[in-house]
Order: structure tokens, then sequence, then C-alpha cells
DNA sequence: TGCAAAATCACCCAAAAGGGTGACGACAAC
DNA sequence: GTTGTCGTCACCCTTTTGGGTGATTTTGCA
């Protein structure tokens, strides 16, 4: 952060020696300001764009839609509480499959993965929800609409 | 959407307009290449970052709320299932209090009896439902209907 | 009243689940 | 380059769960 604003500052130093520089070169050749404007133009656009790019590069644009639940449409978790509790997207995914009655053994197998590293994930799972047993994970899961 | 570029237009036509009369107005007043220079690189910097979050903008990301859905009155177990499975009220109970997330040991204190006749009652409903797990039975509880 | 079903409890054993710790590689962010 | 997150896996140990067997008491109903 402290590195971009330095980035920041001398890019700003710059640019204004630049335009000083500009400036008097033009200022002698009269017919120049629309000139003068277009290169400060397209300077700043440049800058503008890049900045814009840099700035909000991170947040992802949102929008809520309240639908009512009527036919029970294709369950999407919901990602507000998702993100609140930390929960990763491996996680979520075994939630689902304990949610369905797998042990992890068969979790393990139906994922390829080992049956130590569903073990890992489902502790850490219940950590973040607050569960002691998977049956408490699946009740707190269901009611927070992390899973369908 | 129409609106939107009606409304990006008059903004467009009234810039042009300001920069006309900011234009005339400072070039009799001689010293201004500065203040013209800095108005027009604000802008084109402004419009340089809107492009920059237009052009580059992810899918919004739509996240589905769901309402509750209304009312969905007392919960009914289904009386037709849960005697088609020779399933006791003392085993039904104890399917609801699985449900909700509790222990063994858990649902021997809330019910006043030993753990070890919630652990015949418990087998004995797995064996009914065809559960070997205590969340497949809830998983098979809930799809038919004997819990909420 | 007597029987069958239901509910209760105990004991043993095996399997599953859970807690804690540590480690490693991949990958993105700063 | 360093840091942090994620996913992966192992090991050990405790708790929970489930299976099997047997037994006693309650209860509903024929």
């Amino acid at each position: 952060m402290k590195r971009q604003v330095l980035i920041y500052g001398l890019i700003g130093g710059l640019l204004i020696t630049v335009l000083k520089w500009t400036e008097y070169r033009f200022l002698v050749i009269e017919h120049s300001i629309e000139i003068y404007g277009a290169l400060v133009a397209a300077l700043f656009a440049g800058l503008g764009i890049w900045l814009g790019q840099t700035l909000t590069r991170r947040k992802p644009a949102v929008i809520l839609k309240e639908v009512p639940t009527a036919a029970a449409g294709p369950f999407a978790a919901d990602e507000m509480r998702v993100s609140e509790l930390g929960i990763t997207a491996r996680e979520l995914e075994i939630l689902g499959l304990i949610a369905s009655g797998l042990s992890n053994r068969e979790i393990a197998g139906r994922l390829f993965v080992s049956e130590n590293t569903v073990k890992t994930h489902s502790s850490r799972l219940f950590d973040k929800l607050g569960a002691k047993r998977r049956t408490q994970a699946v009740q707190i899961g269901k009611t927070a609409r992390l899973i369908p």
C-alpha cells in the first residue's frame, strides 16, 4: 500500500512536469490548445481506465434478488452467509454430502480424496458452523440456507 | 436501458456546451490553459474510470434470496407412511430429535430415559427406514415427510 | 384378564465420527 | 520474495454411534 502511494505521487509529479513542459512548448506555437487538450484528455482517460480497473478490481458486484420460494426452484446457496462464516467451496460441498446421509468414507470415495481429508474438512466446517456433530451441522446448514 | 442512453446523451450535450462556454470564457482571460487542462484532465479521468469500470465489469453475481414459504402451517407427519413402515410414536419422536442435531446422550436427557434406550430406539428406527447412519435416517425421514 | 406390542435398560464389541497437531504443495496477493 | 489461504494427507487419541443379544416393565386392546 505504501509503495502504491509513493508510485502515485511520483507519477503525479512527472505528469506536472510534462504538463509544464508541454505548456511552454505549445504556448509559443500558438495554435495548440486543441492538441494540448487532446493530449491531456487521452492521458487522463488512460489513467482513469487504469485507476478504475485497479481500484475496483476485487469488489464483486452483487445484485440481491428476492424470489418467493414458491416452486422451490434450483437451490442456490446463500453466498452472503457462506462468506460471512468463511466457509470454502469444498467445505460446502462436503456439507451437502453429509446432509445426504453419506459417511466420511463414502464422501472420500466420491470426491477421490482420502478419508482423513474429508475429516479435516468436516472438522473445520463444524468449527465454522459451531456444530459438534454432523447432524447438528446439517440442521444449522439448512436453517442458514447453505444447503437445500 | 433506453432511458440511460438518453440520459447519457443529454449529459454529453451538456458537457459539450459547458466546455464550449468555458473555452470562450477562459480564452479571453488568457492565463487559462492550466485551468482548462485541469478541467479536461479531471473530466477525462472520470470518464476513464467510468469506462474502466464499465468495460471490465464482471457479470454481476445474482444472489437469489429465497423468502420463507408463506405460512407452511404446523407440520403434520405423514401417518400413512409412518404406519406403513411400522414406526412407533417414540421412534418418530427420537427421529425428530436426531434431526435437530442432538446426540444420543442429549436425547436421553431430554426424554428422561437412559442412553441405551435411545440407542435401541434409534437402532430399530434405522432398521425400519433402511438407514445405516443417523444422517441418512434424517434424510430419508425428510423425503418421506416423516419430519419437517 | 391376558397377550402382543411398545418401551425400557444393560452389556459387549466394532465401526464411525470427531479433536488436535503437524505437514506439504499449489496458488494468488501484496 | 514473502505471506496467506486452500486443499490435501497422516497419526493418535477420545467420544459417539451402531449392531447384536437378552431381559424387564408398561400399556393398549381384544
